[in-house]
DNA sequence: TTGTAAGCGTTATCAC
DNA sequence: GTGATAACGCTTACAA
């Protein structure tokens, strides 16, 4: 009889001998509700197996059950694991996830995504790295009454919206094991600028050098903007040197593999010549040869927790009520084959 | 005075002095209205930067603005690649991309699929390898109404709701390029039963050893499952043949990464002891050293034509209108540097 | 504690 | 061609 099979939040009240308000009471966990009411409401729901239609309550809400991930990074490994872990955090719930690549470059991003948000009305968004070091992008959330999660390297912004990594540390920690193992000589392949990822590596970089009294001439530090191939010229250039380095850190695991890359055409032997250290410890790090020792970092987790943060005290379970999600992930050293004891 | 910032339909009609049904119908572009009125209330809009409420369209029509891509495939770029060209696809429209994945192993996966489609009621699903491959999934679409289109090896439906690669004859021109580089003990590495695109691979594979009269006995393949420990695993086996086959195929460039990495292992110069093609040109084929010849399979292309396909005769634009989207995407290969003439 | 009426912003029906 | 009026399925006042 109903002309689409499913049943309305007017088949419950009817069955259940209840308004229709009684009914969203329930549905919405009304705390003003005489327990036998609800009981017998809910008895009837699970019945018919009703469902709220989403659309009439984002209409009536003035708010979609859709979360976006917005993203500009390269990476897709990382992207992959960042959905992933978003999607963990919303299964189960009547959330979805939509997602939303950006142009960093673009004059019109932000417009473009205040277009986005304010006509899509998403219920938050969780902003990735780089884009969610833009500050302006926070602001528009922030402006349009959109709730919003950063990942980030560094507290960029309130606890509430965000969740951080100790990047600077683990560098820190990973260019102390080149150290203790001999090495003097380190050259660094840094991060694109304007990533504040990049920065808080490098620095952890410095952080290490100087605490062992190591100098670090300019030239030991080269950029690349975390792919593949700016990792190889970056190689190229820090090989170059006279004498050369022994060893290398990567700011990610793709450049990491651009520097193996590189080394291996001019025949250098990984680690016995050069000692290689990446950042991430994604698929590729295990996959090239030899393994790569990196910086795991977190991100999947990273990306659960600010999709928990986002949905805190919304979602119907009241599992994570009051449970603060933790807001700073632990990147730690995960030791293979690319580092050994320095030769000279 | 509105209490959201947005300009309603109401806001449209009132100043244009006509009913809302007619500013509807302007959206619409329904066919039956005076020049005149359209260009008005077109200034109107314009004016005002009017945009229908999505949330109140997908209520009013039951179908949501949402396309959903619908996977279960391990492989980070490909998946990336697809949402890259699906995104291609509906930039500028009126949809949004929401992400699914499925579990195929699940008992629950087709209810859980179904309750997804009618919850949220998608305009439409793409659905990836190798899930695009179950009818099921394709039978519960159609069932439910929403429409779907499949990227697949070989045409496993209707024309209108497929986008297909010719897998088969890719790798079997693939082999033909080892036997014409002198190569006469061939190893496979097959793709995981189930999937279709294995299948087509390994009997391209077949084709052409068959075509050349050499004889393949069943130690020759190996069975991986698209990861590149399976690769590995395979290769062992794979090069404990005496004789050892001269060249390996891989159903993806995953496995062939770990068919260079046990080959590696093994002390094996590539491509001097061993040649190798992999298949997918995701960027690891160029990046492993050294670089991988490979069967380009245009995915991204697909997913874009897909969506297209999807949408097709909806959106507003007409550029695509009566234009059909290609059904078939040619993979072609890629030489690069892991063969080379057999030396015995 | 529960119900009634009035939206939320569209589209569909059916007159005019 | 165009416009009242009633859906669409839910929530928020405001009563009772």
């Amino acid at each position: 009889m109903r002309k689409t099979g499913q049943p309305t939040i007017n088949d419950v009240a009817r069955i259940a001998g209840v308004s229709k308000k009684t009914v969203s009471r329930v549905i919405n966990r009304s705390p003003l509700l005489n327990e036998e009411t609800r009981r017998k409401v809910e008895e009837v729901i699970e019945g018919l197996s009703y469902i709220p239609n989403p659309q009439a309550r984002a209409l009536a809400l003035r708010r979609n059950f859709l979360i976006g991930l917005v993203h500009d990074n390269p990476n897709a490994q990382t992207v992959m694991n960042v959905q992933q872990g978003m999607l963990e955090a919303l299964r189960g719930t009547e959330f979805e996830m939509v997602v939303r690549p950006v142009d960093r470059g673009s004059a019109t991003m932000l417009d473009d995504l205040r277009h986005f948000l304010e006509r899509q009305r998403l219920f938050g968004v969780l902003l990735m790295p780089p884009i969610s070091e833009n500050d302006s992008v926070a602001k528009l959330c922030a402006d349009i009454g959109c709730r919003y999660v950063r990942m980030a390297s560094a507290p960029v912004d309130k606890p509430e919206n965000m969740v951080t990594s100790n990047d600077r540390q683990a560098v820190r920690e990973a260019t102390e094991h080149l150290i203790a193992n001999g090495h003097r000589r380190i050259g660094l392949v840094a991060g694109p600028h304007g990533f504040r990822s990049a920065l808080e590596r490098r620095l952890g970089f410095e952080d290490a050098l100087g605490d062992a009294g190591i100098a670090l001439p300019r030239s030991m530090i080269a950029d690349g903007n975390y792919t593949f191939e700016s990792g190889m010229v970056a190689a190229e250039r820090l090989l170059d040197l006279t004498p050369r380095p022994t060893a290398i850190l990567s700011c990610n695991d793709e450049m990491a593999a651009g520097v193996i890359h590189a080394a291996r055409q001019r025949g250098l032997d990984i680690p016995r010549d050069l000692s290689i250290i990446g950042f991430d410890d994604t698929p590729i790090a295990a996959h090239v040869w030899p393994p790569l020792t990196t910086v795991r970092w977190p991100i999947a987790s990273m990306a659960r927790s600010a999709a928990l943060k986002l949905i805190a005290g919304i979602d119907g379970d009241e599992r994570d009520e009051g449970v603060e999600e933790p807001s700073l992930f632990l990147s730690t050293l995960i030791r293979r084959g690319s580092v050994s004891t320095a030769s000279n």
